[in-house]
DNA sequence: GCGACTTTGTTGACAGCGTCAACCATTGTG
DNA sequence: CACAATGGTTGACGCTGTCAACAAAGTCGC
């Protein structure tokens, strides 16, 4: 399989290591991608990726900035309603979907260990700027003050866990395993949903 | 690092294994790992643990149903309260501190991709019976009716989601790396407890 | 124009990995 | 005693990431 020669002369190594690393993620998950693969795939010898990136983690870290980027656009191109609660499940919808179209990328993204993140501030950049959308809303909800800054803080890492901690055990299928009733798999995330805003409603 | 060779005569290499793989990996993670480090470990040579094990994902399953067996222990051996809502704090109470003090058998546990569970029936059983704790509490607050079932089990799925979620953003250190106010780290855990319940009270 | 230097890519090596195959030692059991 | 099973060893294979040396081509100072 990965025998799939693309015997292209790119204009820009760098930017094709990129791409093929990533529909490969897309393809295959991260565990069995090696840059060795993403030469062969290129028709290029196999340290010729290393000219571009000093090692694994650095092509790596490139391929998550793009899907922090892709993720926040995902995001940012719900359906905007003036209603901020409204808004905020809107939102919702849109972070179920794109972990339900990109499972692979999603996993990538929140579920693997990072690369060093220190050593790459223009990730925690693009993944800070997800966050900000997220922080966005809720500041809609609960207003600008300073004071609610905090509180704004901790309700978004609230609901991002919680929705992050649906898409998981979705993903991974536990469901299936756990003999649970039949209707709960299809139920569960719109279950989180709707129990995030009970708990937002009765908000002090 | 991986030179300490440990000479043992173990009167069971199986168990043994066992024992250095899940020493590893509270010490350096997963991702190190290596069947031949086991080896080197027990002294032995480096085909020996495959007279036990058919590959790696086979004893990396067996550590793994180790590590839910004391995940379930650890939330067994809690404060029991006689109020159920009391005692669901103190179960995510216990869960947190069991993500706290095994943070890396926290992480394969529940972040790892598994090795191909329908192989592994007992490791699901173990697995299992973790969540039958959360179940069993969960009985307790809305009654043991058959038709309470599926919102018993999307609650478990909710509330598990959302600790889970909030475990794997402390632990990624995502915290600091997002620049929030001081204190928010400190409370999130507490929050999304208080969240939770405050959810759970709005019950229809 | 030309040498020096940089950029980009190639080839070849090395060690570590999981795994397969063949072999050896011990230990019951018929 | 023969024999098979059990548990361990040695050696190989192809894969990986990475290091080192080298080659070709472009760029700059003079």
């Amino acid at each position: 399989m990965p025998k799939k020669i693309k015997p292209v002369e790119p204009v820009d190594l760098k930017e094709a290591c990129i791409q093929v690393a990533r529909d490969f993620i897309a393809e295959h998950g991260i565990e069995n991608l090696s840059l060795r693969d993403v030469a062969r795939r290129l028709g290029v010898s196999h340290q010729a990726p290393y000219r571009h990136y000093p090692n694994r983690d650095h092509l790596l870290a490139e391929v998550l900035r793009r899907c922090f980027q892709g993720f926040a656009m995902h995001l940012d191109a719900r359906d905007r309603l003036d209603d901020p609660k409204a808004d905020l499940q809107s939102m919702g919808r849109q972070y179920l979907s794109y972990a339900a179209q990109h499972p692979l990328e999603y996993r990538l993204m929140f579920d693997t260990p990072w690369p060093q993140a220190a050593e790459h501030p223009s990730l925690l950049q693009d993944a800070r700027h997800a966050f900000d959308l997220l922080l966005g809303v809720l500041r809609r909800i609960h207003g600008t003050q300073a004071s609610k800054r905090a509180l704004i803080e901790l309700d978004a890492l609230y609901i991002w866990s919680s929705m992050h901690g649906v898409v998981g055990i979705m993903q991974c299928k536990l469901t299936d395993r756990l003999e649970l009733s039949p209707q709960v798999p299809d139920q569960a995330a719109l279950h989180v949903m709707q129990m995030i805003l009970k708990a937002m409603d009765s908000h002090r």
